[in-house]
DNA sequence: TTAGATAGGATGTCATTGCAACTAATTGCA
DNA sequence: TGCAATTAGTTGCAATGACATCCTATCTAA
């Protein structure tokens, strides 16, 4: 539709990845302010609420479940662990891995983390009707899974 | 809906944020394998086209064009300079600004360029319509604009 | 039992990106 | 005219995140 650049039938033509990319650039400032409080980065909380979401899970349960490279997530754990959120505890049954849980801090904290991350999603989301959003989920959802599929994430790291 | 945690009403539910980051992660891994060839990272391609799309174009009009902080963009000109591609002009009425255009290799790589990112669009878009993909970049315009609006580079930088 | 394979993690390095603070050039007002 | 404010761009620093590589613990097979 005229960007500048060519456009011949479909492949040249607008494509999501300016979109997405700058959705995440401000989501990601949006969000670290909005858990600044609590000394939690845009790179944490998401672990932090998967954590939340099924405590006793693994780092390499994290990094399959969010396709994350495993030592983005070893990295993000530590700090969580350095904050007072979270807290290792080896399995006895096999040394290698460690299971993850959140403190007192941690279960405190985490409907104060939900609670900002609605703020953020409230104000990106102004403006969409439910179904479109749901829609427009279906569909990123769609482009995850083809994308996912082509890197060397894609089902584990 | 239903991933584990909590969904009052409407706020909480599944967000755009995890796919987003998720699409952007591997999108930049895709991006950035595809431009390898030509030493061009994934922070440096859209620089490039910009600038294909109107020469003499300033680092102020493309960071404020690509919701980009001009931090970013003198780092991205100033590697794509390096490279050969990118060429700074002083703009002999004003000399804080410095026009940008294209090299001979700069014009020589371009469709090459786009060429990439079609790949990695069809990649991504797999599966599905195109009104559907069409209604997605409408919707994510919208989610953009909303984004936009409450970080300090809504406008400019 | 022990060598090799496998798996969870940790560490070092690099690219991308944003913010604070700075320089240099231009503009505007007294 | 002259100095303060504005504007374009740069530099230093920090956070996010991926990849290569290494360490250690566990498991498998000879």
């Amino acid at each position: 539709m005229s960007d500048g650049w060519t456009e011949p039938s479909a492949g040249t033509a607008e494509s999501h990845g300016k979109y997405i990319s700058a959705i995440y650039r401000h989501m990601q400032i949006l969000i670290a302010a909005e858990l600044a409080p609590y000394r939690i980065g845009s790179g944490q909380y998401i672990f932090l609420m998967a954590i939340a979401g099924r405590e006793g899970i693994t780092q390499k349960e994290l990094s399959e479940s969010l396709l994350i490279d495993k030592t983005t997530t070893a990295k993000a754990i530590a700090k969580l662990e350095a904050e007072g959120y979270v807290r290792r505890e080896a399995n006895p049954a096999d040394n290698r891995y460690q299971l993850l849980y959140l403190t007192e801090a941690g279960r405190d904290v985490v409907p104060k983390v939900q609670q900002g991350l609605n703020q953020v999603k409230s104000k990106a989301s102004k403006g969409i009707s439910d179904e479109d959003y749901a829609f427009m989920l279906d569909l990123l959802k769609q482009v995850l899974r083809n994308v996912s599929e082509h890197t060397r994430g894609g089902s584990a790291n």
